[in-house]
DNA sequence: TCAACAGGGTTCCCTGAAGGAACTTTGAAC
DNA sequence: GTTCAAAGTTCCTTCAGGGAACCCTGTTGA
């Protein structure tokens, strides 16, 4: 068998991670989030190799998470949170939001976020969108879908 | 250099990806997380490779994301979260709702998660734990922390 | 008393992907 | 017409995943 393709796999994780599993994909995106729009610029501030970036960029843009855009004649490009990338941002903050709490010891976090809404430094709190309630991993019981493998 | 170490970057999504970040390791979490607390169970349900199976778990252990207990006197383990592990499945619960969205097609998702608080069928949603107003990556400004780089 | 068994791994080889450096292409500006 | 800078591409080396076979431990049962 190749490499797994976690595509196949009947789970929205997997198939999210097709997307934006392999390593470096989340960082890149960061960046692209926090106004990195260009190669040079990504790849310098990761230190990520021009190969591998190549390749995510790529792997991003097929997948209609990034946008290609021209910005000159000559051929160079900016990328781009399309409504679907920006969405995985959501993934980005909870997972940052982890690091906070358990990596950043006493030096706490490097990057806080302000919520403009309110003008507060906030962190992100998932809440069931139905009652308002919080909701995490034991407040929940996993049921069979209709996108369930129908074998 | 060796493959990158992102648990030396100062920033918190790089240093949870040195956690949970390697192929695989979301999907070993989840398995445990609906209920999958063997290594048999876990890598058939799975198919991952037996190798990397041990590699994942130990590694799970070692950030304290998962606990081995043994289940009877010859040599067998279950794994189990912890409580850093639980506040995990945040990460994979955001992950997979955005797999629902914009991944499972016309079959519909795959899994569904009951909020037993109120017995709906939910979605999470991402709020500001200060104003409780929706807070997503475009209603952020990001800031400065006290953990940044020294130099 | 010793063979079979089952869970939880190790070990081996093969292939494919990441790292790193050097090279290429395109059009603009000097 | 040479230089420049952005955005790749190519090549080589090393390391990690896939897969199959093997091992180790204690229990059962013939």
């Amino acid at each position: 068998m190749q490499r797994t393709d976690f595509a196949a796999m009947t789970c929205s994780i997997a198939r999210t991670l097709d997307v934006i599993g392999e390593p470096w994909s989340p960082l890149v995106l960061r960046d692209v989030w926090v106004g990195m729009h260009r190669f040079e610029e990504i790849q310098s501030d990761l230190g990520i190799s021009r190969k591998v970036l190549t390749e995510r960029l790529h792997h991003l843009v097929a997948h209609g998470v990034l946008e290609r855009r021209p910005y000159d004649q000559r051929p160079r490009y900016e990328y781009h949170l399309t409504v679907k990338g920006l969405e995985l941002v959501d993934v980005l903050m909870v997972l940052g939001g982890w690091g906070d709490r358990w990596l950043a010891g006493e030096a706490g976090p490097p990057v806080l976020h302000r919520h403009r809404a309110c003008g507060q430094i906030s962190r992100v709190d998932l809440r069931c969108d139905h009652c308002g309630e919080p909701m995490h991993g034991d407040d929940v019981d996993v049921l069979t879908g209709p996108g369930a493998a129908a074998s």
